[in-house]
DNA sequence: GAGCGTGATGTAATCGGTTTCATTAACGAT
DNA sequence: ATCGTTAATGAAACCGATTACATCACGCTC
């Protein structure tokens, strides 16, 4: 008289039926007479039965996981596309699982891409080692991707974004245009970095060491970005800098800001994400847009799309990024 | 000659041994003599299998996996919560599952409790209904709380908290003191406008209606509540604000700046949470830190000895606070 | 009335492990 | 030589569902 938990036989024996017939009622009640249904339905109602997911799962040979493979977990620029990668996944009946590549060891990395993990995989983390990862379970890769692996993608063009951005700057009349990058080797530092020289090469500005930063997307590598900015001579160093996230964005202005400057009067400056934050700090920060939440839903689409065999043309969805404009750029100091 | 998967039963046939050797010599190898471990791992080894973890949760009545139940994942705070959370729940062999209480529906909930879904369940929502919760799988309660809901708590004394930040701003010679709450009916929101009230109490100083402004903890409503903040007369408004949330703080101080008034001259502000980003934000702001990262550790520890029958005396877990001063809150201009 | 299609249901195999129980061999003690 | 003990292993039940296949009753056709 513990606390038993009913199974299916026990519905059966109470109904007077077999488990198929329970089975099939609950599955696929088409296939079986409007009394029985009835009666099943009553002795479930009675026992108080639900589902073993476990067990039907093994039978089917899925786990009803979906395994998302984050950086960084405490970044909150990921949970916006974890949100819309779990707004998909819940009413589609799969679980969202969470792993954060930097808790989990690289060994740990194999047990994620098993089959008997998780159905699928959304890989969110473009550093990860891409021997690993192939011929495992059904994968898509979004923000970021994993050089060498073959996986339908769901990303933006990077490289004509830092374009809009720096074109921007240009247009506004600044000549001296600097850059702070991401984390070394990033695959979207790599990307907008690119997109950054390309630009200055094609609008004619000179390309220059020293007006290049360092940075790995946090706040306190912008921070310390400033700090080099603002002891170099004030008649040579970039008038105007592009930094490839907004976080590093905030850190640079922070700093200069705490050094007496003012922004965008000394210095403009634009970021990358859109985060919400910044849109209302002083000032508000210009910056391009990325669709986090669309990028989430899309890749869970994909991803789901071809785990119900649907065709999948393995090509890359490239979403369209904006510059939003807002008063962190100006027309230089003449 | 397909993708075929080897189980257990194509290990055993190469080793020469039975399935239950096999399973014995990976889950308990101490049972199993040498030579036959040798073996086994070698079909093990040239077979490529791999355990099938749905199989054996079946048996073993479990699954695995542990359920955090957030009201909407998106927003940042609670990301460095989950992080805490992922970094106990990995190495302990959990899968971590994530569910946004918003994106799923009200019966989703209950399958979320599940047996069968999840072993354990952390609550991050306060808002659940504790009638559906009540008796159910094993469960912690981290940072909000469901009323009526009898599971351990890991959280914060957020009525002495308030005070920390009204005795702060009080010390300052502060006497006009505003809050800008969270979410009606938020439990977080009730404990610290009862903290603000307490504290003016205990100062003796004026608790007045119209120094209490409506938020919901985001970005926008402190931009709001600035609006209405400003357009109170300058003699009788607040010179300084207690606000729920660092984003309520952050939205209030850009709308004040985008007025011309400056912070902390014209007003001074704390926020609540000490989110990263307002470190680095101009002018930085003083803030109660919450331990969030240990918040989600400790939460999963909990719950985890739980799971592994150890005693648990279901006595909350009170984690301090740390008032942060920073350049926000000054003295009131004379 | 024989033959056959159809609908409803039961039997039993199956998914891939774990674990109880039984069996056997080896070894030391009496 | 016999008994008891222990270590190592296999046979088979089991976890809780799903599903291929068999069965049976019914109604229809010719």
């Amino acid at each position: 008289m513990k606390k038993y938990r009913p199974n299916i036989s026990d519905v059966a024996r109470l109904a007077g039926v077999s488990t198929a017939t329970v089975s099939r009622a609950l599955s696929n009640p088409s296939l079986v007479s409007e009394a029985t249904r009835k009666a099943v339905q009553g002795a479930i109602a009675t026992t108080g039965y639900r589902l073993n997911e476990t067990a039907r799962n093994l039978r089917h040979r899925r786990t009803g996981g979906i395994v998302a493979l984050v950086p960084n977990l405490a970044n909150p620029f990921f949970s916006q596309i974890l949100s819309g990668i779990a707004s998909v996944l819940g009413p589609a009946g799969y679980n969202l699982l969470i792993a954060d590549t930097r808790t989990a060891g690289a060994d740990r990395l194999l047990d994620y891409a098993e089959p008997s993990r998780a159905d699928g995989l959304i890989i969110l983390d473009g550093s990860l080692p891409a021997a690993a990862l192939t011929g495992r379970i059904p994968m898509v890769e979004a923000c970021e991707w994993v050089p060498g692996l073959a996986a339908p993608r769901v990303k933006i063009d990077n490289r004509a974004a830092a374009g809009l951005a720096v074109n921007h700057l240009a247009d506004l009349g600044h000549s001296r245009i600097g850059h702070v990058v991401g984390p070394a080797g990033n695959v979207l530092s790599v990307a907008r970095l690119a997109g950054y020289e390309d630009t200055l090469r094609s609008r004619g500005l000179p390309l220059m060491q020293s007006a290049i930063y360092q940075g790995d997307f946090s706040l306190e590598s912008g921070r310390v970005a400033a700090e080099v900015w603002l002891q170099q001579p004030q008649d040579t160093r970039p008038t105007a800098l592009f930094l490839a996230s907004d976080a590093m964005a905030c850190g640079f202005i922070g700093e200069v800001q705490r050094h007496g400057l003012s922004v965008p009067r000394d210095v403009s400056v634009v970021g990358f994400d859109d985060i919400e934050l910044i849109a209302h700090i002083s000032p508000p920060l210009t910056t391009i847009r990325q669709p986090r939440t669309a990028i989430g839903q899309i890749a869970a689409e994909r991803l789901l799309n071809r785990l119900r065999g649907g065709e999948d043309t393995d090509q890359d969805t490239i979403l369209s990024v904006e510059l939003i404009i807002r008063a962190s750029t100006a027309a230089p100091r003449l």
